[in-house]
RNA sequence: UCCUCGGUAGCUCAAUGGUAGAGCAAUCGGCUGUUAACCGAUUGGUUGGGGGUUCAAGUCCCUCCCGAGGAGCCA
């Protein structure tokens, strides 16, 4: 007797006429008064349910088989059998069905075998990875991050654990929260009246990281090529379909390379995670092209084959200003203001109709640690931006010159004490390199075409709202 | 945070200011291998909370809460 998986079994792990046991959650009882039960039995391990076939001389078929609904958790025994029915090759000839947990009020229970609202899922979420989007997104959410990680170490990338908490008190990358053991109801005051953090747990203020680059330029700038993949945070009050306040980001950071290097290294990543993933996860991938969006598998595979658009924010904005009137942008378009979304949308979704990086910003839109370039004027930015999703990479050269750092930062009234260790990087062995952030949900929103950032991770994060 | 649209049965949605309905799910029965099975019946409601207008409010007004889409911020 082999205790196999569903995919196992449906994949050749068990012969035809061999006894197997499989367990799982029923998805669904259909009865013939042949004097037959057909159970679709589902544990995660692929898309598809195997079939078992019950008949009514099971010993318990009038005391469990008949009472089963969807969800209640099962062990069979039977044997594995060429399929009499269309829609399955192989199923279960049941032999022996243990019920090991039912369900509790069936009729309330949330997720009934029929179709439900994104909405409606995300309210349930911890009983909605049970349901085929559920699954699917969890297994294609898997498959992307070992594709990731499977790219770094292959191509000689080191993975650094950058910290979640950080002191670090000017990243400059959005709102933070807080971290902090201080009583709320008492909160110790210096003289001045302020709240004294150095009686705080790190002696100082701290707060949840909002992104892991400045801890890995230290790495890239001793092991070359480096990268993090790891939770981040933003307190920022967004909500939209594209924002969540803790969200995973991918951070690579490569030394002696510039801005061009960089979107090399951006395309050829995502080519390798979208291989990956028709490769590895047709099933999953033909629901989604079946059910959610139609052209996210031809999307895909024509990214793969094309080469990246690339543009300059100067060229961008002179196509937008003269597409403006056709357009009919809500707002105007000119040199030195940042992109708005319909914009970027435009560009991506209307003029390329594919992912399109636009280089080199006007410096005074973009952070102050980009490189600035040669002009003067603009800064060794990119944006990779995405139909329907809008940027799903930003990166940057980063600025290796001290000094021009130095202005950079005088210049935008940061305060350069608060550098100390990132100014240290440019005084002891500087070297150009460069790096992007690649935000994780928003890559699985555009692999999968579902709309809502919340429904691509399991338990989503946002303002008010921290269930489960 | 701003704009717009919503909140009615377990779920998805109907309902001129005048008796709250349907489909699915659930339950029961029928059906000779089903595939989101099918056919019949039954059960199921404090119409998001609070306040107001009215003879009468799911419906109109005020307010709060929650959700969605868009904007801003960004990944």
């Amino acid at each position: 007797m082999k205790r196999v998986t569903v995919q196992q079994a449906l994949t050749g792990r068990v012969e035809v006429g061999e006894t197997l046991e499989i367990q799982g959650w029923l998805r669904t009882r259909r009865d013939s008064k042949a004097g037959l039960s057909f159970l679709a039995l589902h544990d995660g391990s692929c898309f598809d349910a195997i079939q078992g076939v019950v008949q009514n001389d099971l010993p318990n078929y009038e005391t469990d088989v008949m009472k089963l609904t969807s969800a209640c958790s099962l062990r069979i025994r039977g044997e594995l059998v060429e399929s009499q029915g269309k829609g399955q090759s192989v199923e279960i000839q049941v032999q022996e069905l243990e019920v090991i947990g039912w369900v509790d009020d069936p009729e309330t229970y949330p997720m009934s075998p029929k179709r439900h609202t994104m909405e409606h899922l995300r309210e349930h979420a911890h009983l909605r990875p049970r349901t085929n989007i559920g699954g699917a997104v969890t297994r294609v959410r898997h498959t992307l991050a070992q594709a990731a990680h499977r790219f770094f170490h292959e191509n000689g990338f080191y993975w650094i654990h950058t910290p979640i908490i950080t002191a670090s008190d000017a990243e400059g990358a959005g709102e933070m929260f807080r971290v902090s053991t201080l009583d709320l109801a008492n909160l110790p005051r210096t003289e001045s009246g302020e709240v004294d953090f150095s009686q705080d747990f790190f002696g100082r203020e701290a707060h949840l990281t909002v992104s892991g680059q400045l801890n890995v330029e230290c790495y890239c700038s001793a092991l070359s090529k480096v990268y993090t993949f790891g939770p981040t945070f933003r307190a920022e009050n967004s909500n939209t379909s594209r924002h969540l306040a803790e969200f995973w980001m991918i951070e690579p950071e490569i030394a002696f390379a510039d801005l061009s290097d960089n979107a090399d290294l951006a395309e050829e990543f995502l080519k390798y995670l979208f291989r990956s993933l028709l490769d590895e996860r047709p099933d999953d991938m033909a629901f989604f092209a079946k059910w959610v969006d139609k052209t996210c598998v031809d999307r895909l595979e024509t990214f793969i084959d094309a080469s990246f658009e690339r543009m300059e924010y100067t060229e961008a904005v002179r196509i937008l200003e003269k597409k403006s009137k056709k357009a009919k942008f809500e707002f105007p378009v000119s040199y030195g203001v940042d992109l708005q979304s319909e914009h970027e949308r435009y560009l991506t979704e209307k003029l390329v109709g594919r992912p399109v990086v636009v280089v080199n910003y006007p410096k005074d839109i973009k952070a102050f640690y980009m490189r600035l370039n040669d002009d003067g004027e603009t800064v060794a930015a990119m944006d990779v931006l995405a139909p329907g999703i809008g940027e799903i990479i930003g990166g940057s050269q980063r600025e290796e010159r001290l000094e021009v750092l130095d202005a950079r930062i005088a210049a935008m009234g940061l305060d350069p004490t608060d550098y100390g260790w990132y100014r240290d990087l440019r005084r002891y062995g500087t070297v150009p390199h460069s790096g992007f952030g690649l935000g994780f949900e928003r890559t699985i929103q555009y692999c999968t075409g579902i709309e809502n950032i919340r429904d691509v991770i399991p338990f989503p994060r946002t303002p008010r709202n921290a269930d489960f």
